[in-house]
DNA sequence: ACTAGCGGGACGACCCGTTTGT
DNA sequence: ACAAACGGGTCGTCCCGCTAGT
C-alpha cells in the first residue's frame, strides 16, 4: 500500500530547485524570498534548509543548473551540426543563441542578471559565472582554431561580446532585428571572407 | 550675517541621489535599503520622503542621472575628437567604453544591471533604460550614415551587441584583453575596409 | 499694494479647521495626518502650528465646531416650529435628525465616531462630547417638562437612546426604513397617548 | 513522555486573536499595532503573518469572535428564560444588554466602534458589521412576530434603535440611569399594553 | 526524508506629529 | 510660506533556526 517511488511526484530537493529557478530567472534573486519558495515548492521549511544550508546555496545549485544546461544545449545544437561547415556552425550557434532569446519567458541571461545582484566579484555565486564564461570563452577559441583563426583568441574575445550583447540585446530590445542582424554580425567577425 | 545658500553644504536632494547613486551602482538597488541611504547622506527620512515620493521615483532619479552622465560623456568625447576621421572617432569612441570599464571603481553597466532587478518591462524604471538605448542606437546609426555605410541600422545593431559586450565583459572577465580587442571589433564589423 | 483682507481668500485658520472638518468626520482622526490637511488647506506647516499647538486640539477644535452647528441646526428647527404644538415639534426634531442621516455624505455622528477612537473618557476630547450630550439632554428634558411629561427624566434618558439609535443606524443600516420609523417611535415614546 | 498537545500552552493563533481582541476593544484598532500585540501575545511577527495575511485580516477575525459570541451570549439568555412570557424575556434580553454595559471594562459596541474606524462600507469589516446587525433585527422581528406584534418589522427598527442607544449611552453617559430606563423603554415601545 | 508550526530579530518601505531656520 | 530636520512609529518581509510529529 505504499506509494512506489516512481509514482511518488518529484521529490523535495527537484522541486525545490525547480521552483527556484523559475522565480529567480523570471523575478530577480533577491525579489524572491524562501517562504514563497518553499509555499510554491510545497515543501517545509526544514526540508528546504535540509537540502540547502542556505538561500546563496540555492542560487549556487541554481546557477549550477543553468550552467549545466547552457553546456547540453550548446552541445546539442553542435552535434547536429556535425557535417556542417566550421564557420557555418558557429554561425548557427549564434543564431540559437538569437532563438533562445526571442522565447516570449525570455529574461535575459541568468548570469549577467545574477551577477548585477551579486557585485562582490570573489562571492561563491560569481565563481559559476567566471567558470561559465571561461567555458563558453574556450569552447569558440577551440572552434575558431580549428576554423583556421589566425587569431583565435581575439575573435573568440570579440564573439564573447557579441553573445552577452545578443544576451542582453534580447531583453532590453526588440528581438527581431537583432536576431536578424547575428549571422551577419558573425561573418563581419569572423577572418578571412570577402565582404559585401 | 545669514550663511550665503552657496556656502551651506550641498542640498539634501543632492546629498541623497549622490548617496543613492554610490550604492546602487556599487551594490545593487534591492540590496540598498532606504535607512541606509539616508544614514549615508545624513538626512532625515521624512526629508527624504519629501523629496522622493517612493524608493522607485530614487532609482528613477538615479538612472535618470546615469543617463544625463553618459550623454554628457559621449558628447564630450565626440567634441574632442571633432576633426578625426570618422571611422576613427567611432572607434574611439568604444575605445573609450573600454577605458570606462577598466576604471577601478567599475562595476557594470548602471541601465543593464538595473533592467535584471526590474523584469517587468512596463516598469518606469525600465522606460529609463529603454530611452537611453534608443538614444545611443540613434547616435550610432546617424554617424554611420555620416560615414557612407550602405546598411547604417544593421551596423547600429551590431554596434549595440558590442557596447553592451564590452559593459558586461568588463565586468566579468579580465577588462585586460577585452579592452585590447575592441579596435579590432570596430574594424571588422565597419563596413567597407579590406580585411587582414 | 497689500492686498486687503477682504479680498484674500479664507484665512488659513479657517481653511485648516475646515479641511480638517472634512477629513476627520469622513475618513476618521486616525486616519488622516497632518500633513494631508496642510496640503488640502494650502497652508504651511508652520501656520498649521501656529494655530493650533496639536493634532489634538485641532481634534477639539472639529469638535467644539460640530458642537455648534448641531446647536445651531436644532435651535433652528426648533425656532422654525414655534408655534407647532410641543409634541409635534419634538417629533419634527427627531424627524430633522433622521433626514441629517439620509445625506448622501453622511458618515455617522461625529461625536460618536470619535468617541470610538478616543477611548480614555479623561480626554479632553471626550469632555467635548460629555459636554454635546449634557447639552442635548437637558434641552430635550426642558421640552418634555413644558410638555408635561410626569418623568421627564426618564422619558428623556429613553429618547437618547432613540437619538443615538438614528445616527449609528442612519450610518449603519439602510437609512430609509429607519426614517420611516422615527415619527412612530417618537410617538410611543412620548406620554399619554393613546395608541394605534 | 511527550507533551500532549491539549496540554500546551494556547496555540498561537488563539493567543494572538484574543490578544488583539482585548486590545482593539480597549484602545481602538488604529491604536494598536502589530508589534504591541505580538508582544504581548508573546509571539514571533512571522507567526502572526503566518496566521493572519494582514492587519484587516486579523480585524476581520476579531470581529467575527464578537460576533459569535454575541450571538451565544444572546442565546444563552434566551434559553435561560425560555418559560417566560415572551414580552418579558425581550425586556430581559435587554436588560441583559444594559447589565453588559455595566462592566467596568465595558467600551462600547465593538461593531460600532469598528465602523468608525473603517468608513468605507464596501470594507471586508464592515460586511461583519453589516451580518451581525441583520441577524439581530431578524432576531428581534421573528420574536415580536412571535409576540403577536402586528407591525413586527417596524418595531424591529425601533427597537435596534433602542440597542444602538444603549451600547453608545452606556459608554458615553452615566450607565446607571441608562439602565434603569430600560425596561420602562421596551414597556413604552411595545405594542398593545395599556401604559403609566 | 519529510511536515507543520513557531520563534527570533533585523530590516524592508513609508508615515507620524512636531520643531527649527531661512 | 517653504524646506529641512528629527526620532520613532506604521505594517509587513527577510533569512534562518528549532521542536515535535509523521
Amino acid at each position: 500500500v505504499t506509494t512506489k517511488l516512481s509514482e511518488r511526484q518529484a521529490p523535495a530537493r527537484r522541486r525545490i530547485l525547480d521552483t527556484a529557478t523559475r522565480l529567480f530567472y523570471g523575478e530577480g534573486v533577491h525579489a524572491v524570498g524562501i517562504d514563497r519558495i518553499i509555499a510554491e515548492a510545497g515543501v517545509a521549511k526544514a526540508t528546504f534548509y535540509h537540502h540547502f544550508r542556505t538561500k546563496d546555496d540555492l542560487v549556487r545549485a541554481y546557477l549550477d543548473g543553468q550552467y549545466q544546461q547552457q553546456r547540453e544545449g550548446i552541445t546539442t545544437v553542435l552535434a547536429s551540426l556535425d557535417g556542417a561547415e566550421p564557420r557555418e556552425a558557429l554561425t548557427r550557434m549564434f543564431v540559437a543563441m538569437g532563438d533562445f532569446g526571442g522565447r516570449p519567458e525570455y529574461r535575459g541571461c541568468a548570469f549577467i542578471n545574477a551577477a548585477a545582484e551579486y557585485p562582490d566579484p570573489t562571492h561563491p555565486v560569481r565563481q559559476v559565472i567566471t567558470e561559465q564564461r571561461r567555458w563558453l570563452r574556450n569552447l569558440l577559441r577551440d572552434r575558431l582554431t580549428t576554423l583556421g583563426d589566425p587569431a583565435p583568441d581575439r575573435t573568440a574575445d570579440i564573439l564573447m561580446l557579441i553573445r552577452d550583447g545578443i544576451f542582453v540585446g534580447a531583453d532590453l530590445d526588440d528581438p527581431a532585428p537583432l536576431r536578424a542582424a547575428i549571422p551577419d554580425a558573425i561573418t563581419r567577425v569572423l577572418p578571412g571572407q570577402r565582404r559585401r
